[in-house]
DNA sequence: CTGTATCCTTAGGGATACTG
DNA sequence: CAGTATCCCTAAGGATACAG
């Protein structure tokens, strides 16, 4: 972690609060997991509706931690391409618990209802799905 | 989830930042499920300093999502015991993850090696382990 | 289109005194 | 011991205008 973050500990569950424990970060990193967006305007259409300052905090902040890195579009000059490194690859399996508990405890909640029933059946492989096209890119 | 807290959507990652994405409330729910906390002094006593009235605040949001029950101590009539409820206790994966995601990309992460190795090696089996207690209580 | 900059409001939260 | 009640301050963040 950069010194620009003190942790108050070092205590795991303490250390990803402080990565990712806030309510802007976690949408950003689940958009370029299972949306496949990869630019500033993809996440500012996102419901949710953040504003262009803090997205771009927040993106400046996951690129500080090494969860996020940014490119330049080769057909744009002027655009910015975001993607997960390994490190935010690795968050995975906690987004893909985070959607079976909500799953299940909110009757409101618009999970793919296929995504957590083969979730459910078997969590190992919806991983190898969805990490499929991961090493290409 | 409760009229009070109202969703900005309902996408399964944004439920769960709603539940618990805020820098206090995963440091309760640790303390609960790994370190046998179960009083107001207790969780007032752990490394990250929770001031009284904001755990004041989240032990009774987390009673009115579900995801902690409060009960009175027999021994003595004017202390609290809080505990996990099933909704609480479904929270372990997420837990197990996080605390795997820590152990690999903090250097200086304090989660146990015993543990960080366990869940390595078997997942399951380290949450058969972990819940084993669980239902007597 | 990708951000930056600014203004302004509100929520979060630290410190602490106090009560049953 | 388990909270409640204030005070006060700072950080978070919405709105929006603007720049490369």
């Amino acid at each position: 972690m950069p010194e620009e973050f003190p942790c108050r500990t070092h205590c795991p569950i303490n250390f990803a609060l402080e990565s990712f424990g806030d309510k802007w970060t976690l949408l950003i990193i689940r958009d370029l997991m299972f949306k496949a967006k990869q630019s500033f305007g993809d996440f500012l259409s996102s419901d949710e509706k953040i504003s262009t300052n803090i997205l771009a905090d927040r993106l400046r902040r996951l690129e500080q931690l090494g969860i996020v890195s940014k490119a330049t579009s080769e057909k744009n000059r002027s655009k910015s391409i975001y993607s997960l490194t390994q490190k935010g690859r690795d968050l995975l399996p906690i987004m893909l618990e985070i959607t079976r508990w909500s799953g299940k405890h909110d009757p409101q909640t618009h999970a793919p209802d296929a995504l957590l029933q083969r979730l459910e059946a078997d969590t190992p492989s919806v991983i190898t799905q969805i990490t499929a096209g991961w090493d290409a890119s």
